[in-house]
Order: structure tokens, then sequence, then C-alpha cells
DNA sequence: CGAATAAGTATTGATATAAGTAATAGATAATGC
DNA sequence: GCATTATCTACCGACAATATCAATACTTATTCG
């Protein structure tokens, strides 16, 4: 027996889609998931647990639950009037819907710790976790924070990441995807696209407007061939082209506090050439880089040209430096004001 | 030379930065009579 | 049915700073009749 899947005429009925966007177009989503090909990851979809974040009117929901028949498949939607749409359309479904705020860190001990509503199964990092699936929608274009943090949480190992390597199927806003995915020197290159490159393997999976692809790296493009769609598919239509990626969480081995450090402070000059821009770390990492590093055409670079094997080695240089500051004493604090006198 | 064009550069305005989300108002739904 | 109360969504206010980037206006340099 199969889950009904919401449709556009009783989706365009809702009010309220607190600045969100989501693919209803079932045709879309077939082709989305024959690119997928989960069953390469999961071989066995019967042992699969999902956690689907922000699921919104549940489309998305319905069509994976009918094709994987998973283990457990858990929807975590607090605002209300999405809540009220997924209740009413689920009724007697396998679906678990559950009225918890997904930006909340404590709904995952809830449900995780606490209550063990839902609890992965931890596996280790030599492959991605095949039991454990998280897809989220977060394209308000105001949330763009929270898959940030998310994305820190696989550099920590927190939060779902301590359960492995799990893969997450994440909805975004085309420009925030774009910033994602930015290459060394693409104009979009910035520090979540450093963070991205270290601890992920991340794929364009889908985007609502083939006019974005021009901010996307031709080379990549043509690897990713991700599926073009179109405004009419999602709902509301109006605003900004979303996306959809998949990232999987990769090896690394650094030290993320000092890489942090040094990844922050480099890109906020990020056209400015080594050579000069290393006092930034510190007063005198000039003269400590300079010395340092042997290769000179680095030192030529920008930080918005550097790959992330090239900050793991500033930031092992740094580790050296024997009058680095103190990273931990490290607070930005842009409203002196408040705080001198 | 001196006018036309090319190249350089100062000025302005827009956008992105990082990454716990402040607060309060004003509309809608629910309640009570 | 209607007034009152409760609940919910919408307001980017702290980017009250800085760098970069694109567009435009303005100088200076170069070409060539």
């Amino acid at each position: 027996m199969s889950i009904p899947i919401p449709g556009i005429k009783d989706i365009s009925k809702l009010k309220f889609f607190y600045g969100f966007k989501y693919l209803w177009n079932p045709t879309v989503y077939d082709k989305i998931f024959e690119k997928l090909d989960l069953t390469k990851t999961y071989k066995h979809p019967k042992e699969l647990k999902v956690l689907d974040l922000y699921p919104g009117v549940g489309v998305q929901s319905a069509i994976f639950y009918n094709k994987y028949t998973p283990k457990q498949y858990s929807l975590i939607e607090r605002r209300s009037s999405l809540y009220k749409f997924l209740q009413a359309n689920f009724v007697d479904s396998p679906l678990q819907i559950l009225k918890k705020d997904p930006y909340d860190w404590t709904t995952y001990s809830d449900l995780i710790d606490k209550d063990k509503v839902f609890v992965p199964e931890f596996q280790s990092p030599e492959r991605i976790n095949d039991s454990f699936l998280t897809v989220a929608n977060v394209t308000g274009e105001g949330s763009e924070g929270l898959i940030m943090q998310w994305l820190s949480c696989i550099g920590n190992k927190n939060w779902l990441y301590r359960f492995g390597k799990m893969k997450m199927l994440l909805w975004m806003p085309s420009t925030t995807a774009r910033k994602l995915l930015a290459r060394p020197g693409a104009h979009s290159r910035s520090k979540c696209s450093v963070v991205r490159e270290a601890f992920t393997e991340t794929k364009l999976i889908a985007i609502s407007d083939a006019d974005e692809l021009k901010g996307f790296d031709s080379k990549c493009l043509e690897e990713w061939d991700p599926i073009l769609f179109s405004a009419a598919d999602i709902w509301p239509t109006k605003g900004k082209p979303i996306a959809l990626v998949e990232m999987d969480p990769a090896d690394f081995d650094f030290d993320v506090e000092n890489w942090d450090y040094v990844t922050r402070h480099l890109m906020i000059l990020k056209r400015t050439p080594l050579s000069t821009v290393m006092d930034s770390l510190g007063h005198g990492g000039q003269e400590y880089f300079n010395s340092r590093i042997t290769d000179k055409s680095l030192l030529k670079k920008c930080p918005i040209d550097l790959t992330n094997d090239e900050f793991v080695y500033l930031t092992k240089l740094f580790t050296e430096w024997p009058f680095k500051p103190d990273i931990l004493m490290d607070f930005v604090d842009m409203y002196q004001t408040e705080h001198s006198g």
C-alpha cells in the first residue's frame, strides 16, 4: 500500500511557507532519484532509517517512502500550517510526523538520547553509513546559517555526524549552493567553500533554473550533469531558484581549530597575495610565513586561489609558529564601543 | 600640433562576509458568551 | 454571531564594519592626420 502523494491543487491552498520552497512535481523527483541511485549506497533499504528535516508538504517524503520502504522514516516539522498539512495527508501512514524544531539542538538529543524515538546506528567511517540518511529542505533565504552550522558539525564529528559518515540530501537556495560548491579562484569562493571542500564530497544534483548554472564551475557541471527543472515545478513559484545537493562526509586529518582560525582570517582579505596577507594571522606573521614557505609561487597566490590542501599546509606552519597568537582569544568584536570604557 | 581614441584610475554603489535566532508587532485562529 | 484572548507569522536592526567587484565618470596617454 503506497502513500498518496500530495498534489499541487492542495499544496497551493496553503498560506504559509515561511520563505521555504518545495519541489512538488513527481516527474522531476523520478529523475532525481534515478540520478541519485541510492540503492548503490543503501543495499538494504529495509534497514534504512531516514530523518526528514523541514519536510514541508511532504511530497518528497511520500515518494521516497514509496520507492524504498525504509525501516523508519521520521519527519521533523514544527511549523504549524505545514505540520497540519502533513497530519491531514499522511493519516495512518507509516511516516512518523514529529512536531519538533530542526533548528534546535535539543530536538536531536531528545529524539536520539532521551526519548529514543529515532536512534540511528553508528557505523565506522570507512564508508558511508548505510543505515542512516538525512534529507533536509533549508531553502529559506534567511536560514543559510543553519546549513553552515551543520557543515561544521561534520568537522567536529558531532550532531548527527557522531553516527559516522552520514549522507545528506539538502535543498537550499541556488546562491548558497553556488557559494558552497565554488572552486579555488572562483568569484564566489569563500570560507564556506573551503569548509565544504575540507569535510565533504558534494555534488549538485538538481536546480530549478538553468540560468543559474553560469555561476558554477563548468568542469564540475560536466561531471555532475545536474537535473534542470523549472520554477513552475516548485511551490511557491515566486522567489529565487533552489538547488538539491548531495553531501557525503569525507576523510580529513588536520587540526580543525587552527585550520578554522587560519582560513577565517585569510579569507577576509581573499584577494591579497600571501606574501603580504599573512600578518592577519598575528603580528610578525608575514615575516614568519615568508621564511617558512619555500614555494615562491604559493606566496604569489591569494587566499581565494588556495585549495584546502594548501590551507592545511599553512595551518601546519601556523601550529609550528613559536609566536602564534592564542586562537582561543580570537573573538572578533565588531561592536567594541560597547565594551571599551 | 591637436583632435580622436585608448588606456588608466578615482568614485560610487551593491553585495557578501560568519554562522545560534535578537526582539516585537500585527494578523489569524480559538475561545467564551 | 461577535467580542476577547491566544497563537502564529512576519518584520533582516544591531553586519551602527570591511573587502571586493562592477559600473561610471573623469584623467592621462597614445595614435595619426
